[in-house]
DNA sequence: GACCCGTGGGT
DNA sequence: TACCCAAGGGT
């Protein structure tokens, strides 16, 4: 019987994929892809990622550029502080690192928005460092081979997958080995109805062996999401619209919104007094739904046609823009479905 | 340890 | 439809 790791490297080179646009590329690309790729499945990754690598062909051009100019390319991407994280990084990399890219796994790891696996993943892929990860695929395949059970967010669970991910690290071929198991996560042993006959440790495999291939990975214990209710008030002059930027912290973090009324902040007409807002027309838009991993947000625009702009919400943070212009900057996906909807109407 | 942080695809 | 959860990390 073969070894675990030369059965799945053998997989790899017949079956697994070799055309991603960040194989096989120097360790800042490779850093890009994982951190794009966190929580993020790669068939969404790979266009954000082109126009990124266009725009920011290197570290001192990312370290160089504007954090709204980073978020812009991040917007729609979610995870937002994984793109500040990335742009703070480049610049401790041209600060500390003589603008190259870290060697050593320990400077790597301390990177903001860089974990255990994600170095590990870097140091692999971009140095064939014999280091294992441990994302939701390699998760997913050890809780079914080893037959572990438990959600792997509890801490014994995840320490206990970790080991075997260690022991099953080979020496050799790692950046073969570390897609082999990425691949098969995402090809063959997927959540769903995974293809067991296609499998190459399939014979030793103790969730098929036992009968246990639907009942694991155990899923994380289900929570009821709470459901809130929000305004966004789409102040208009001609086609300018007025755009905040939120604080760094909490959800969009770092990202341009029209100014936002939540659930006990008053209501329209309140914001519009306090602010010196002249209203020539109002709308009440339609409803629509955003539905996060954590909670539901109901979403009520209201579009708002000003006489002239006031002088009163043009402070720092607060920007009129085209709403053409306004679409390229960094703006979360429910601002973008709403100024998509505004230009149609016009 | 628990919670926060986005969005889209699969079933 | 509703639900799960992705190449996780930070606080």
């Amino acid at each position: 019987m073969h070894s675990f790791s030369s059965r799945l490297i053998r997989w790899q080179r017949r079956h697994g994929r070799h055309d991603l646009p960040w194989q096989g590329q120097d360790a800042y690309r490779v850093w890009l892809s994982e951190i794009m790729l966190q929580q993020t499945q790669v068939a969404t990754v790979i266009s954000y990622y082109q126009r990124f690598i266009a725009s920011f062909p290197n570290i001192a051009a990312l370290a160089a550029a504007t954090e709204d100019e980073v978020l812009a390319h991040w917007s729609g991407l979610g995870y937002y502080a994984r793109g500040r994280n990335l742009h703070k990084a480049a610049q401790i990399i041209v600060e500390k690192h003589n603008g190259e890219f870290p060697r050593e796994f320990e400077q790597i790891l301390e990177l903001p928005g860089i974990g255990r696996s994600t170095a590990a993943a870097i140091c692999a892929q971009a140095y064939h460092e014999s280091r294992a990860i441990l994302d939701g695929n390699v998760k997913r395949l050890l809780a079914r081979w080893c037959g572990i059970e438990g959600w792997a967010g509890n801490k014994k669970v995840e320490e206990k997958l970790w080991q075997q991910a260690e022991a099953l690290m080979p020496r050799r071929n790692v950046a073969t080995y570390t897609q082999a198991l990425m691949d098969m996560g995402a090809t063959v042993c997927t959540r769903g109805k995974p293809k067991c006959g296609e499998c190459p440790v399939q014979t030793d495999c103790v969730a098929r062996q036992t009968d246990r291939i639907a009942e694991l990975p155990t899923p994380r214990p289900t929570k009821a999401v709470p459901e809130r209710h929000t305004t966004f008030l789409l102040l208009m002059s001609g086609r300018d619209i007025l755009l905040e930027k939120r604080p760094s912290s909490g959800i969009w973090g770092g990202l341009w919104c029209p100014p936002q009324l939540d659930d006990g902040q008053g209501i329209v007409a309140d914001y519009l007094q306090r602010n010196g807002v002249e209203v020539s027309e109002r709308v009440e838009l339609e409803e629509f739904t955003h539905t996060f991993t954590h909670f539901k947000l109901h979403i009520t625009p209201v579009l708002l046609q000003v006489a002239h702009k006031p002088m009163r919400v043009q402070q720092a943070g607060s920007v009129w823009l085209d709403v053409e212009e306004a679409l390229r900057a960094a703006i979360p996906t429910p601002v973008r479905k709403m100024l998509e909807n505004l230009i149609r109407s016009f």
